[in-house]
DNA sequence: CTAAACACGGACTGAAGAAGTCGGATATCC
DNA sequence: GGATATCCGACTTCTTCAGTCCGTGTTTAG
């Protein structure tokens, strides 16, 4: 129905604490999935495939955890969503599949591709820092004053 | 994974269908699933759901079918989707539902919240009569110079 | 040295939704 | 009345998601 997993919008949550918290060196899984209600061990395997994408660093041991691999502003919510969910698409059959080229269906794809891309692109301009930042202005002032999505027309 | 579901694709298909043939009175549910492969029940479900919502007109017995209840130009991809998937959300708990009160982790959702609203929009500005226009474009000189799309960035 | 705390990773189970089928009822035209 | 439609609910099957379990490897504290 069109959404994403909770495992992404847990690997976005965990993210965006990470954010929130740049002092510390090292955060454990549990931590972040005490603070959430998250179960701690679904949220481990997250930070897990978030660690072989590149977009977090890793440290065994006691005292250890996961922190940024790089600034939050350089972390997009479409890296995250793409490494934990895979990569996504509107259509059910997408291109290099091959049950498409059976059928003259696919001459819908076509524009919703398009949409695809459209999606994409949002995600791509939302950095995780964005999210940090959304959290703190969204329950200043309502709705923040960042040009996030300002193309929502 | 952010994928609408075959039942969504296949009402677009029948549709766009539809939007080519204007001068045909009706079209069987059966015409059309054997002109593409598509299960018949079950594209007849859909088109079932798409006459309660308003976009479709039917008409039982022989020589029966069904047509467009308007304009292809006035039926936007949306209103399809929206009426065969429900109501989608990018976020896994989105406003209204229960859970969502529980857990402080609805502080990322208010900006993919605006994603959401991105992309209906986006859906809502493609008209049925733009994928059959885009499919005859597309075949003719690669993409069509229509601002199906324009906000791609 | 040892044990606790942590990251890693595969395998497994239960639940939910999607995809498709079946059977029957009703309406219409010839 | 029979053939062809829509209409509609219930049902099975299949896939995927969500979550758990268990074992291994690694680092640090004591």
């Amino acid at each position: 129905m069109l959404k994403l997993t909770k495992k992404a919008d847990y690997g976005l949550i965990a993210l965006k604490y990470l954010a929130e918290h740049p002092e510390t060196v090292a955060v454990s899984a549990k931590d972040i999935a005490d603070s959430y209600g998250i179960p701690a061990q679904l949220l481990a395997k997250i930070l897990q495939q978030l660690t072989k994408s590149g977009l977090l660093k890793s440290h065994a041991g006691m005292n250890g955890g996961y922190a940024l691999a790089r600034d939050a502003r350089e972390i997009s919510t479409y890296e995250v969503i793409h490494s934990i969910d895979g990569p996504f698409f509107i259509t059910s059959c997408t291109k290099g599949a091959k049950s498409c080229e059976l059928t003259p269906s696919c001459t819908i794809k076509e524009p919703l591709a398009r949409v695809n891309e459209t999606i994409a692109g949002v995600l791509k301009s939302i950095s995780i820092q964005d999210l940090a930042d959304e959290h703190d202005h969204a329950a200043a002032h309502g709705h923040g004053p960042s040009p996030l999505v300002s193309l929502t027309r």
